[in-house]
DNA sequence: ATTTTCAAT
């Protein structure tokens, strides 16, 4: 019982999307895996992963620069891919791969190591779909910071990228930490929040989607 | 107005 306030503790401190997240030193994954067949998809898998750093030894060899990426949730998720989606690079009996769709709730997004590694994953997947849904923005103030290229990276790799909202941490408060246990109640300014940095996001994603127009525009020749 | 960030001590 202990275990489970300790739990809500932790997603309310961790996934709270406060202006300043002052101590927040710790990255948080949680996920639904499905696989799609058809029009319809079942759900196969979720759980949660947290930023391991294990590896004592190595980290006085590596450099913070190295580390973190291998380190991040993003990543050991992708390490664990293989037992999370069975036969995602099998080839199944009619020709067909399997396809599966990956949603992830993040309490940061992405670094730009990461997600230049997650894009290049992804385009070499293209029967797995994956949706990230974050809940603050990691170094993303600087107008030219990487981990804006970054996220603009992921874009064009198909990856659908949001800001979290009310009805986004509902469901991961439902699925991942109070199954209808108790229910949630939102922090103050979560909406306000979450509206800001939608904005910011958007302004983030904006070239992106200017870049595809030029393309469109060559594409059609004017 | 200003504050922080997948730590490093």
């Amino acid at each position: 019982r202990s275990c489970k306030l300790k739990l809500i503790r932790k997603f309310i401190f961790h996934y709270k999307n406060v202006r300043w997240a002052r101590g927040r030193h710790e990255t948080y994954l949680c996920f639904v895996v499905k696989r799609r067949t058809g029009p319809d998809s079942l759900s196969f898998d979720f759980g949660h992963l947290r930023n391991r750093s294990g590896c004592h030894v190595e980290r006085k060899k590596l450099t913070h620069s190295l580390l973190l990426p291998i380190l991040s949730p993003s990543l050991l998720f992708l390490r664990h891919l293989g037992a999370l989606c069975p036969g995602l690079w099998g080839s199944s009996v009619d020709g067909a791969r399997l396809c599966y769709s990956v949603t992830w709730f993040c309490s940061w997004s992405p670094c730009s190591k990461c997600a230049q590694q997650l894009a290049h994953f992804l385009l070499q997947t293209p029967n797995l779909r994956l949706r990230i849904f974050v809940s603050r923005l990691y170094f993303c103030d600087e107008e030219d910071s990487q981990e804006r290229e970054g996220l603009r990276q992921l874009k064009r790799a198909g990856v659908q990228i949001s800001v979290m909202t009310y009805k986004d941490y509902f469901y991961c408060w439902q699925t991942f930490v109070a199954r209808r246990k108790r229910s949630f109640k939102a922090w103050d300014d979560l909406h306000q929040n979450s509206v800001r940095l939608v904005r910011k996001l958007n302004r983030i994603l904006q070239p992106c989607e200017t870049e595809d127009l030029r393309d469109g525009f060559t594409l059609l020749g004017l």
